[in-house]
DNA sequence: GCCAACGTTGGC
DNA sequence: GCCAACGTTGGC
């Protein structure tokens, strides 16, 4: 079992929605990297820390937990969604999505806290100019933010 | 294959 | 709103 980091705009879709639907498809991912990890490496039972991005507060807010594998993106075969692309078939898809489902909802642990934590130094969200909107998180990070939240 | 221009992300 | 960092595009 793997350890993954999902960002997300609270404003677009949050730890709250999450929890309204139980489960979502994970759309709208347009980054080569980010779409690899899912179609290559997410497996279904995989745990997630369901991070709020590009708000007030940004910071981990609750835990998810991979329900489905990769399956072709829907949004990019839709000529009104914002993530429509041209270039994608359904014989030949370009992008994919898995399937999330809620876990729990944290009381948020922000960005600023897991800063300059030591057992968080290599974390691939704190890297310099990192912008994937899904990271890897080992084992040892996964088991130290795991221990902050039930901290909180 | 190089690289400049442009677009996006996302914290502050 | 600013700006650093990174990804993508497209001319050559």
């Amino acid at each position: 079992m793997a350890y993954w980091l999902i960002k997300s705009e609270p404003s677009v879709y949050s730890i709250d929605h999450l929890s309204r639907d139980k489960t979502t498809a994970w759309t709208g991912v347009r980054n080569y990297q980010a779409r690899n990890f899912m179609r290559d490496d997410m497996k279904v039972g995989d745990r997630v820390f369901f991070y709020h991005s590009s708000c007030d507060e940004p910071g981990i807010a609750g835990i998810a937990e991979v329900s489905g594998a990769a399956t072709p993106d829907k949004t990019q075969f839709d000529k009104r969604s914002e993530y429509y692309d041209p270039a994608a078939t359904r014989e030949n898809p370009r992008w994919v999505g898995v399937e999330l489902k809620f876990v729990s909802k944290a009381s948020l642990i922000p960005l600023s806290a897991l800063k300059g934590q030591p057992a968080l130094r290599d974390m691939r969200l704190l890297a310099r100019g990192n912008r994937l909107s899904i990271t890897p998180v080992s084992a040892a990070e996964w088991n130290y933010i795991t221990r902050l939240l039930k901290a909180a």
